[in-house]
DNA sequence: ATGCATGAGAA
DNA sequence: TCTCATGCATA
């Protein structure tokens, strides 16, 4: 079974598989990167100084990028502040459930529905009662019993959620969406909502996983297999990124009683060792990926600086100078916004 | 582990 | 059109 999505069948590129590919690799690039540049950031001459190495390259991509800024820049103030997530103010119901299209769905699996200010309520979303099964590829020595007793358990069982690993006392299970600004001193409810909380779940959820030896992937999938109410599968990419802390607060806050429903289970079952088949999975890929070279990325991250949320028009105006796709750009603006929010690099105090 | 992308829902 | 949650593809 494939689980592509409609999308990709719209346009697919002539791709052909590219091949699982895993490395340990690392973290090279980015982030601490990109804040460096803002903080550093004060003049239009300095957006590339810092980064600029080979010196005259950067300065022409430099020029060209206060070219379009120019425009955009009238009464622009350079300065951004890295904003933390407490900045949302919206939205979302929660999940719309799942699509018929097979099984995973992938435009909201769990809920994006996440909690926000006025009424928000939670629980919802972790309601579980499910079966699930795990992958048999055992990729070890001894551990593929392990995981498919987890993976089974945690199929069967149901969830509640906080279990064992919520030490911290107070929110009788609640979320309180509102802690955003508080400097320090939680009162009674920011519990579900604390950084540290989460930054500790995530850490021993990692632990813990592995101690199951089971992979991210597995997680997702298994997370599936529990069917639960508007809770389908989630990715590798999304377990590695809460494990990491990647992921915005507010949606670290969403994932983190389903992913400790699934840790609970799956350790009672490793417990009791069962053994399950566990469905493997076949994997067709395709999709190809666009990918920017570093010279435009520069570009873009010196315009970002400027103005993170350019107009259509400077959007095409910035595409048309880096010869990229508008859409690219467009794209390109939107992910690092994103990148922003991120918990980990989101101003949270520690 | 992370870059580029999609899509639902809110503005 | 943007935000947000997520995912495929890939380094």
């Amino acid at each position: 079974m494939m689980n592509m999505k409609e999308h990709v069948g719209m346009h697919p590129p002539p791709l052909g598989p590219g091949g699982p590919k895993y490395s340990p690799l690392h973290r090279h690039h980015d982030r601490g990167l990109e804040m460096t540049r803002r903080h550093c950031m004060n003049g239009p001459g300095n957006f590339f100084g810092p980064l600029d190495d080979s010196g005259f390259l950067a300065r022409a991509e430099a020029l060209a990028a206060v070219d379009v800024m120019s425009s955009m820049v009238k009464t622009s103030q350079p300065h951004m502040t890295i904003k933390n997530d407490t900045n949302y103010s919206h939205h979302h119901a929660v999940n719309s459930g799942m699509h018929p299209a097979h099984f995973a769905p992938t435009s909201s699996p769990v809920s994006r529905g996440l909690p926000h200010h006025h009424s928000m309520d939670h629980g919802e979303f972790l309601d579980i009662s499910a079966a699930a099964s795990l992958p048999g590829s055992g990729p070890g020595p001894g551990l593929s019993d392990v995981q498919s007793a987890a993976a089974a358990a945690a199929a069967a069982a149901a969830v509640s959620h906080q279990s064992s690993f919520t030490p911290l006392p107070g929110t009788g299970g609640h979320f309180n969406p509102m802690n955003t600004m508080m400097p320090h001193g939680m009162g009674m409810h920011d519990i579900d909502t604390d950084p540290r909380e989460l930054e500790a779940f995530a850490e021993r959820f990692k632990q813990r996983r592995i101690k199951l030896g089971v992979t991210q992937a597995d997680v997702g999938k298994a997370l599936a297999n529990l069917k639960l109410p508007g809770v389908g599968s989630l990715s590798q990419s999304t377990i590695c990124r809460f494990e990491s802390l990647t992921l915005s607060h507010n949606n670290m806050i969403a994932l983190k009683p389903i992913l400790a429903a699934w840790l609970d289970e799956a350790e009672a079952a490793a417990r009791d060792n069962r053994n399950s088949p566990g469905i493997l999975d076949n994997g067709d890929k395709k999709r190809k990926r666009t990918s920017i070279a570093a010279p435009e990325k520069r570009s873009l991250e010196a315009y970002f600086t400027v103005q993170p949320r350019p107009s259509s028009e400077k959007i095409a105006a910035i595409a048309e100078k880096l010869d990229l796709k508008k859409n690219v750009v467009r794209v390109w603006f939107c992910n690092q916004r994103q990148k922003q929010k991120r918990m980990k690099y989101s101003a949270q105090p520690r």
